[in-house]
DNA sequence: AGTTCGTTTGTGGATTTTCACAAACAGAAG
DNA sequence: CTTCTGTTTGTGAAAATCCACAAACGAACT
């Protein structure tokens, strides 16, 4: 094997759009450099034979996100993320890039940014592989400084996001002014979404997610906390869209964490109401998805594949509900009635009746969930409404048992 | 027509039980004297043939229930309390109760009590009616005195059942001896229940109801308050013997009141629930006749011939959730969006939606109420579903809609 | 005028529900 | 042991539900 020359010796020093200039020369193509986040920190001044992905990165100081959503969707990130060497990139012309060759700058495990080469004036060959490992270590330091600055910003908008999933800023004006002061770009609607996973490291697992969706989030515990945005393109059904969106991330990353992460899959989440043009509402939407993740832990069968605080239904009501009969010192003498004929005789006349319930009245389908004979089923619904008095026929009685089963499930259980 | 001697001229000034003796004389037959409330005011000492019926009210100082009963339900009293004449009655063997005369003592359309002859020593004719109602007048002035200090006590009573309904007293035991020393007998297991009616004087058309079933009662406004009580004798299912009572007497009123007094049919009633030994509980039981009335003012359809507090099914959480919904400044939007649809497509999804939820999901009940095919119903359904994004087969959002559904009339309709 | 869209009504057949009635069975009480 | 009571299962016929498909209708739009 020969021993490669050291081609950055004389430029251990040098800034980092010089450096830019150096890799470009040594491989006489276009160069630019982007931090983790895909914004442009430097690119070479070399020629102007540029492609239209690399035009507009350098206009718009930032990767265009249709490039970014190919390039994750080709998997080429995942790539660049996993491994030290450069990755060849083809040409994908419906985004406007032409052939280039990429590497990530790396410290540990941690990836600071990246090094594009374009290929226009000269195939990069793989010999060219070491020119650009060795420009990868040299970028280090250059970005670590900028990631100290990055770090320490990012630290006051996760504070900042703290204040309003917390509701301290009472005014929408002060909430915009901070966020501008900040260089927050704060979408125009928006859903507070909650994933929780006891001893997983979840921001290290969902970061290549947070990134596609550019999502604010902050950590707490076990729990991620998820700002789900949409900017002001999407004007009708703002919020189905939001919801579309933050059902999309949560498909993504609860598969991923379970098969990833955590063997119990103890894996929740849960996400509150869409909120449109109003920041203060946050702490709303906050509250919101907290709830649905309690309703989820207290009540996991019932809300299986269930996320949003506005599909839980009567789970919505039920802590409350509970809370205002402990008050009122009410106990609930019917369903004790079922319970002590079934301590009578033996019998499991209050699962009957809860499974009917739940089964919305449809006899045969409650009848197959009990694996008893549909006369069986019948007779049972025959004593439990002599038994308790109702009449399971009328809506209201069968809605307000249905409610009272449930929340005397909620001190039953645990 | 001949001049009727004045029997009792030089008796004007003796007392009751003198009184009673004379009559006995003139008719020569036993006498008792009784007040509104049939307790033993005097008994001539005439002689000792007396039947089962007079024995029990002498030794007792009060006549037996069911010898009251019995003559309620003969439409004695009721005739007794409607003419000034006596009132001849055949005897009533199986309650004791021998052949005997009697007439009411009445100042304008007070009854301030009765006089009793009975029939054993010698028939009494209609020439002995003059008698009787000479006695009667002759009787008022004892009558009033007693009466005169059995309202004052009343009154007392009547502000001591206040005092217990709004709950004024914290303790048990302060409870008991404040009872006794009016020498009132609080019943051991209890229930409020509420009559109004506007524009009628309710006790007044109550009287011979509440005589009979004993009742403690208030009066305010245009609503009388009853306290509903049993004695120690019933032992089990003490809340369903309670709920049977107030349910007979409800029938029996409203029935009455409806007939007698309002055209319009204003007349509402509400109960609450049923307690045991403990006083303090009045005043739960009194809030929730007035939270049953509040709603059966609110929801009069939904629950026609309802009464009981224990009925009203979702509707007892119904005022307490659509406050915390406006507290938590939550607007349904799936309602919303289908009233939207409503007007801009004239249509008449939302009362379809309600009338099949008020069916508990029954396709024909739903479709004939609502007088249109079958399948018609079907298909607005199904857009039902597509509009709000809801599934109607699932119990859970059954309910919440149900829920919804009718919070969102209390604000609507009123 | 024709076209489109959302709605209503009709038909027919497979499936489910409802109801009444009978038989079998097990545990408790006499 | 028998008797009684509450429960489970079976049968069969009438009624109701569900589903797919077709046709008619009116209002809005071109």
């Amino acid at each position: 094997m020969s021993v490669e020359p050291n081609y950055f010796q004389q430029y251990q020093h040098a800034d980092i759009d010089e450096l830019a200039d150096v890799i470009g020369e040594l491989l006489q193509n276009p160069i630019t450099v982007e931090d983790a986040d895909h914004k442009l920190i430097a690119y070479s001044s070399h020629g102007d034979s540029t492609d239209q992905a690399r035009w507009s990165t350098i206009m718009g100081r930032r990767v265009p996100e249709k490039v970014l959503t190919r390039l994750w969707k080709d998997g080429v990130f995942q790539e660049l993320l996993t491994q030290d060497d450069p990755v060849h990139i083809p040409a994908k012309d419906e985004v406007g890039l032409g052939k280039r060759v990429a590497i990530a700058i790396r410290r540990g495990s941690d990836v600071l940014g990246y090094i594009w080469a374009q290929e226009v004036n000269r195939p990069i060959t793989r010999e060219d592989d070491e020119i650009l490992r060795q420009a990868a270590r040299v970028a280090v330091s250059r970005l670590m400084q900028r990631q100290g600055k990055r770090k320490a910003e990012e630290q006051r908008r996760k504070e900042f996001l703290w204040e309003l999933l917390l509701g301290n800023h009472k005014s929408e004006s002060t909430i915009r002014q901070k966020a501008d002061s900040l260089q927050m770009q704060l979408p125009t609607a928006y859903l507070i979404c909650i994933i929780e996973a006891a001893g997983a490291r979840l921001d290290q697992y969902l970061y290549p997610l947070l990134m596609r969706d550019k999502l604010l989030w902050v950590v707490d515990g076990s729990q991620i906390i998820l700002l789900i945005g949409l900017d002001g393109s999407v004007k009708k059904d703002v919020r189905e869209v939001l919801v579309r969106k933050v059902e999309q991330f949560l498909a993504d990353s609860l598969g991923k964490l379970e098969a990833h992460v955590t063997e119990g899959r103890q894996v929740i989440a849960g996400y509150g109401l869409g909120y449109q043009s109003t920041y203060t509402e946050i702490v709303k939407s906050y509250r919101e998805a907290l709830h649905a993740l309690k309703i989820k832990k207290l009540f996991p069968q019932e809300n299986e594949g269930i996320y949003g605080y506005h599909e839980l239904g009567i789970y919505r009501y039920l802590l409350q509900l509970k809370q205002w009969e402990a008050e009122q010192g009410y106990e609930n003498e019917r369903l004790e009635k079922l319970r002590q004929y079934d301590r009578d005789n033996q019998t499991a006349m209050l699962q009957t009746l809860e499974t009917f319930l739940d089964a919305a009245g449809k006899v045969n389908v409650t009848a197959s969930r009990l694996h008893i004979h549909i006369n069986t089923l019948s007779y049972r619904l025959r004593r439990i409404e002599e038994i308790m008095r109702v009449d399971l026929e009328n809506m209201n009685q069968r809605a307000a048992l249905y409610l009272e089963l449930k929340m005397a499930k909620l001190d039953q259980e645990q």
